[in-house]
DNA sequence: TCTATATTTCCATAAATATAGAAACGTTGT
DNA sequence: ACAACGTTTCTATATTTATGGAAATATAGA
């Protein structure tokens, strides 16, 4: 992961539509959903949704597989996962933290342990 | 959180001089670092910087603090941690997992342990 | 092969965003 | 009051992104 392989990520995530397909592929878990489905869920037009899904595959957060007709898309979890670690990366190295308090609050500092 | 808040969070990260910025911060921890100090360290023109501390404050990602002639930027990880748990609010709600496998590899199913 | 269905590509248009120089604004020390 | 410094606002320009109708493509079943 890198700046610029990250920032194609988060772009595709910045966007309402595009925010709400990831979070019901999410839901919906590696089975995915079809493009139709996304589309009556969501009511976006058939050319929109498409612009989307498009955004996300190139992001590498979803992923298509066809069956027959039907697309479905799922998300990649793993991909998401390399993002947050390195949104997180060297979270608070210049601090030194008195104690064992996690100087952010828990979660972003899950990698920090020494 | 909502899509909207959410939106507009992805989108101050979603941009290369505003990550660097984001991932300095993460790094210099709840102390934060000058404006200056990051226009030096990541070579921006003091006005470019400006614009894009404004995205990152209005998002709330970041939070400002004047000092004498110096204004500290500091990472707001309380909003991250948020940010994150929306993303993976409900995560494989509908997939019946077997056995105890979290569904999508660990990180983002932290808080759906039933 | 013909038809229906699922999805994408093409296209034009509208809207939002990024960039950086110049000028302005606060704060501090003299 | 003045000068120096840190930072922001103003401004214009260039670039990127979103939208959805219409046409094209792909798959499946009769």
């Amino acid at each position: 992961m890198d700046t610029k392989n990250a920032v194609i990520i988060l772009a595709s995530l910045a966007q309402g539509a595009r925010l709400e397909i990831f979070r019901q592929l999410v839901q919906a878990g590696p089975s995915g959903l079809a493009a139709g489905d996304i589309a009556i869920k969501l009511n976006i037009p058939g050319s929109t949704l498409s612009f989307h899904l498009k955004e996300l595959t190139h992001a590498e957060l979803v992923t298509a597989k066809q069956t027959g007709r039907f697309i479905y898309y799922s998300a990649a979890f793993n991909v998401m996962n390399d993002l947050l670690g390195y949104l997180t990366e060297n979270c608070c190295q210049l601090e030194k933290s008195s104690s064992e308090n996690l100087c952010c609050d828990g979660l972003l500092c899950n990698e920090v342990a020494s």
